[in-house]
DNA sequence: TGCCCATGTTCGGAATTCCGAACATCATAT
DNA sequence: ATATGATGTTCGGAATTCCGAACATGGGCA
């Protein structure tokens, strides 16, 4: 149960931590041991892989395993924890408990109870559907693996589908992976971009459009929220008729908004909506970008870069921190280029992130940059709140004052 | 003297303030009066133009004018501060002056006296040249006022002339304006980019090609770094043979790494680069992309939103805040799909900054963004030393332990 | 084997940041 | 004219960050 799962361990006692480090890579564990909370901290905010769950001791040189608990609890949903002590009392256990902590245990503990609490805690969790033909599409994060069982199950049934993401985030291989999935796999896929049509009525519904093509197969619409009015009412009508083929559409974060000022029918939204799969963004979900970042990596750089052995840790972590606006397609240009610039064995940083070079001595000093990351973010909340300090403060997580004496040092005006 | 110079006065004295006012505004000065000495930082740091000149008296409120001044040097070269006070003394006068103050006066003085000496300290400050067929090309700071003094510099004279700047600094307007304030503006002007052409040896050389065609004229070579050995070898020769015209040619940052690797010929290189004019990217200087903003907006804004009144201040300030890679195109390109998506009759932070929107309750906190940059900082300077901490602390400008407890922190490995 | 240089790590104290209470001021609505 | 809600501003104390000294450890080189 076990098996293949990735368990972070916060225990410096060396014996208690050797014994539980032994049994779990028994069970077939991964186990990452870490001795103080300040390097648990690290590890679990920025995870190498999602993290399973996480065994903790309460005591710990450098502060305390609640301590830890709720500092991550602060900015993020923590994984499991799964608290371990041979003091505290029913005070802490409720605290922690409420708190959202998965399970208390008082030592001494027979480490076959703690296993079996353990796996518990990680068997509800899902597993990667492990198909040969079929890989892991979207990355390795809980998301991701929503994603993919979101699929199944569109895959199975025989409704209509629309998936919701943004620019490079993956709606057509979603799309793609529906119909291989599914029972109508050796009909026709057909696949459209309204963005990219001329005449989307002709395209769509025209003699030998795309409804007449697909037959019993998928007809995947992109850029559903580009569709005219006109285009709209007859795909209704069409719809309304006897259409044996299976919808799957696509569109961006847009759609609520179309529909609210009346450029988007409605009643054709319900009727596409049968299953929704929503597709976060790259940026929400780091880990899908380093693991992207690797099977780019493994498919372009025997041809593009074959003299490289592999890609350097620190530009794991860069790719890892960076705010993927762009979502994968960024991500795989600048992956091309940086093979092409690479020089040493590794792939650097500064291959895939040009800006970071910078002439010699014009570095910034790290307090340069966390102030003019601090004033472009103190900016765009402004702007949110269309110059509403009070409630730009609430949205950066700050005193009011706090941010009034910010904007005077890094001279921002409200309006 | 002072006319049309912005000075920046720092007076907590409502009767003292007002009479340096209302002199300095006499004098055809730009005022900007401060009381506090955080507002004057705020101002100074993130100047709205550029300031031609601090008079600041060292008593303030909230701190002195000394602090103030000392504060400014560590990260940047302030303009001339000249220190007006009742009390202080020889130690302080020369603590100061030692420092880089420009000068130090003490009351009870002359006001006719301090202006006197406040023109002498602006004087030696460039003017911009006013010519209303030629008005300013790359902004309105030190650095670009230097540029059009180059530029005249370099119409005046028959010297072949080099241009070095990153993508979008303009290389191609400076080429033309050295041109047009030339004795051979009548001449052809000949412009050839070396990263489009084919086959640059015909275009450059052949029959027709562009050394016949310019005459007299300027020839223009953009990218020249990307010249084949065996075309710089014949252009070295045809250099040698009588050439009447006029070269002007441009490059990014990485000629000196070609010719140190043998890939541009060392000789041609000095026969090009009679003069030289290197265009700082517009990262470095925030109110040249203010002043681009604007001049674009006057331009771009009645055809492409005509319904739109102005900029709001805070998109100003987002502007100057901006790491400018993509130099002016990027503005260009930004202020183009801002204009397009703009709603309300000012232009806002996220119409040209569009990444500044997010979805709801998904804006980090003001902590998580520091963070992040700070983190994608330090991978940046570790990537430039290689791993080294004790080199990326210096760089980073912070003690070496405290590198490596952010290290921890943030989960960064060295290498 | 010893030396040098760098990292790994701790920690007390100085410096800085942040918060929240408090109060004046201002704009808007009634 | 008054009430309300927001900003402008100060400030003392708590919390956090940063620094630099100190020392152990490890790798490379002579």
């Amino acid at each position: 149960m076990l098996r293949n799962r990735y368990i972070v361990l916060v225990e410096d006692d060396e014996i208690m931590g050797g014994s539980l480090l032994q049994r779990l890579e028994l069970e077939g564990a991964q186990v990452l041991w870490l001795k103080q909370m300040v390097r648990a901290l690290g590890a679990i905010r920025t995870p190498r892989k999602p993290i399973d769950a996480v065994i903790c001791d309460i005591g710990l040189p450098d502060g305390s395993g609640e301590e830890l608990f709720l500092t991550l609890l602060q900015t993020e949903t923590p994984p499991p924890f799964l608290f371990i002590t041979g003091q505290g009392g029913i005070g802490q256990a409720v605290r922690l408990i409420k708190s959202g902590a998965a399970d208390y245990v008082t030592k001494p503990f027979e480490i076959s109870v703690l296993l079996e609490r353990l796996s518990l805690l990680v068997g509800n969790r899902e597993q990667p559907i492990e198909d040969a033909d079929f890989p892991p599409l979207m990355g390795v994060s809980v998301a991701a693996r929503r994603i993919e069982a979101l699929i199944v199950k569109a895959a199975k049934a025989s409704d209509h589908v629309l998936i919701r993401g943004g620019p490079g985030t993956g709606k057509d291989l979603v799309a793609r992976r529906i119909h291989d999935l599914s029972d109508r796999s050796a009909a026709p896929f057909v696949s459209i971009n309204l963005a990219r049509e001329a005449d989307t009525e002709a395209a769509l519904l025209g003699h030998a459009g795309a409804f007449d093509t697909v037959g019993e197969g998928t007809l995947f619409i992109n850029a559903i929220g580009k569709m005219e009015a006109q285009v709209q009412a007859q795909m209704l009508e069409r719809l309304n008729q006897e259409f044996v083929g299976r919808l799957v559409t696509a569109c961006g974060n847009d759609l609520q908004a179309l529909i609210a000022q009346g450029t988007f029918n409605s009643e054709l939204f319900y009727r596409l909506t049968r299953i929704e799969i929503p597709i976060p963004p790259l940026d929400k979900r780091p880990e899908d970008a380093v693991w992207l970042l690797f099977q780019l990596y493994r498919k372009l750089a025997p041809r593009h870069a074959p003299q490289l052995e592999g890609i350097s840790p620190l530009s794991e972590e860069a790719v890892r921190n960076h705010d993927w606006q762009g979502g994968g397609r960024d991500l795989r240009s600048r992956l091309l280029r940086g093979l092409a610039m690479a020089r040493g064995p590794l792939l650097q940083p500064s291959d895939l992130f040009p800006e970071f070079l910078v002439g010699p001595n014009d570095m910034m000093s790290l307090a340069e940059t966390r102030e003019a990351a601090e004033k472009a973010h103190i900016i765009a909340a402004l702007d949110r709140t269309h110059g509403q300090i009070g409630e730009a403060a609430k949205l950066l997580r700050i005193a009011r004052t706090t941010l009034w004496e910010k904007m005077q040092k890094l001279g921002i005006s409200g309006s």
